[in-house]
RNA sequence: GGUGAGAUACUCAAGCGGUCAACGAGGGCAGACUGUAAAUCUGCUGGCUAUGCCUUCGAAGGUUCGAAUCCUUCUCUCACCA
């Protein structure tokens, strides 16, 4: 019983510190029932979840079967102070209000994964406001320097000559402090976050709490792109709050070589039978089409329903092999005669009118699926369907 | 605090008085090929019913017929020194 727990809870890992301890607390849990606390931290900035997140999660909820109760820890200090971390892009600096907006339509969507009933969810400027300049002094002096510069992130940058506001260094601190108020026993994060969760260890030891957090890290997602992480910033994601349709489309349209790290780590299927369908594409006995088929129909099917994931392969199959019209396209009205320029403009398929001239120039504009060639087409009373390039529709009813 | 270097479009990065809406690369969009895949090839990539006009090269002023390019001040970054 606890080898097969052992056994899932490694399943897809990257990386995990202290696999010993983990053993341990299952096994104590088996024996005694106690439980264990798992910690895992949430910039609450983003209350969008997608594909990227829910493989924490699903570990998350996995720990929760053998004796885990989840520490969800919303990170509401560090987001109301704001992030120079990124280059430009300044963090917003958020409200209370819009900080517990957040969290709500976050929770309401983590706990589709996770089991409420064993889960704590925390905020960390409950300990943190409190800290004070003393307290985040003597949380300092735990570190050095050049320890802090051996972070990746930290030493990347510092090479390049771009800057790093010295605040940044407070992060690892102030993260690695809330191992130590939360007594976590495990931390999981990705594993990009490798150095502020050994961070946690090294403080609660520090300030001798009695234990040090095992650390587990989860492999980076990437993205529809294939290349970067999935973030909703970079517009390669998969939300979990995605239609049936665009959820089944996207998966679709990842590459070949992606679908299989998305079996990896999204599907819940063995990881037997993983390398069964592997072994049956490159044998030639399945079409990757196929198994990519099989893939988006799973997601589609666990985040709605079977009959959604249902509906969603149809429209798809309809549109893309049929080459029919998407039956949901939206509809716009105005007053002819109108300019096409501006009616795609209008109908929020092209972003200006210059870039709707060079489409239709390359021959990407199609009005009721007949490709259009001149620019200067005026729509006269009636209704149609315009079409740019292979995914983009709008209706429009011209009075 | 002192000295020096730098800030260019989504990103990186040329340009250093007119020929610059600004080389090139990446990204993105589109076309061909396909499985709405990848790879590859091609075109486009500030806005405007446009062989022209308007707004852009950290910010504000100035010099000039003319500035991304020169000058002044400011803001920010980096390096060295203290």
């Amino acid at each position: 019983m606890v080898q097969k727990a052992l056994q899932e809870i490694e399943r897809g890992i990257a990386e995990i510190i202290d696999m010993e301890r983990i053993e341990k607390l299952v096994r104590r849990y088996y024996d005694t029932g106690e439980h264990f606390y798992v910690k895992a931290g949430f910039d609450p900035t983003a209350p969008d979840l997608h594909l990227g997140h829910t493989v924490l999660l699903n570990k998350l909820a996995t720990f929760q079967n053998y004796g885990g109760i989840v520490q969800f820890l919303i990170g509401d200090f560090t987001a109301s102070i704001g992030d120079p971390t990124g280059k430009s892009e300044t963090r917003k600096i958020l409200s209370k209000e819009q900080i517990n907006q957040n969290v709500k339509s976050y929770t309401d969507q983590v706990f589709k994964i996770l089991d409420p009933d064993k889960t704590e969810v925390v905020f960390n400027s409950k300990w943190l406001d409190k800290l004070g300049a003393a307290g985040l002094i003597d949380l300092a002096s735990n570190l050095t320097v050049a320890r802090m510069l051996e972070r990746d992130d930290f030493s990347k940058r510092f090479r390049a000559n771009t800057p790093i506001a010295v605040s940044e260094f407070t992060y690892p601190l102030l993260q690695g402090y809330d191992s130590v108020h939360l007594k976590s026993d495990i931390e999981l994060g990705g594993t990009d976050q490798k150095f502020n969760l050994l961070m946690g260890r090294q403080l609660q030891k520090a300030y001798g709490v009695g234990k040090e957090q095992a650390v587990l890290m989860m492999p980076i997602l990437e993205g529809l792109d294939g290349v970067n992480k999935m973030s909703k910033s970079l517009d390669n994601y998969i939300g979990v709050t995605d239609t049936p349709k665009d959820m089944y489309g996207k998966v679709l349209s990842i590459s070949d070589d992606l679908m299989w790290r998305y079996y990896e780590l999204l599907s819940f299927l063995s990881l037997e039978e993983v390398a069964a369908l592997k072994e049956a594409v490159s044998g030639g006995k399945k079409h990757p089409k196929a198994v990519k088929e099989e893939l988006a129909f799973e997601i589609t099917a666990r985040f709605h329903s079977d009959a959604d994931a249902q509906g969603a392969k149809k429209e798809f199959d309809n549109v893309h092999k049929g080459n029919q019209i998407p039956s949901d396209i939206e509809t716009f009205e105005t007053q002819g005669p109108i300019w096409i320029c501006q009616a795609l403009v209008d109908c929020k398929i092209e972003p200006s009118t210059s870039q709707a001239r060079r489409d239709i120039k390359q021959g990407a504009v199609k009005i009721d699926q007949e490709k259009l060639s001149d620019m200067q087409h005026q729509l006269e009373s009636g209704e149609y369907i315009l079409q740019v390039g292979k995914r983009r529709f709008a209706k429009i009813k011209v009075q």
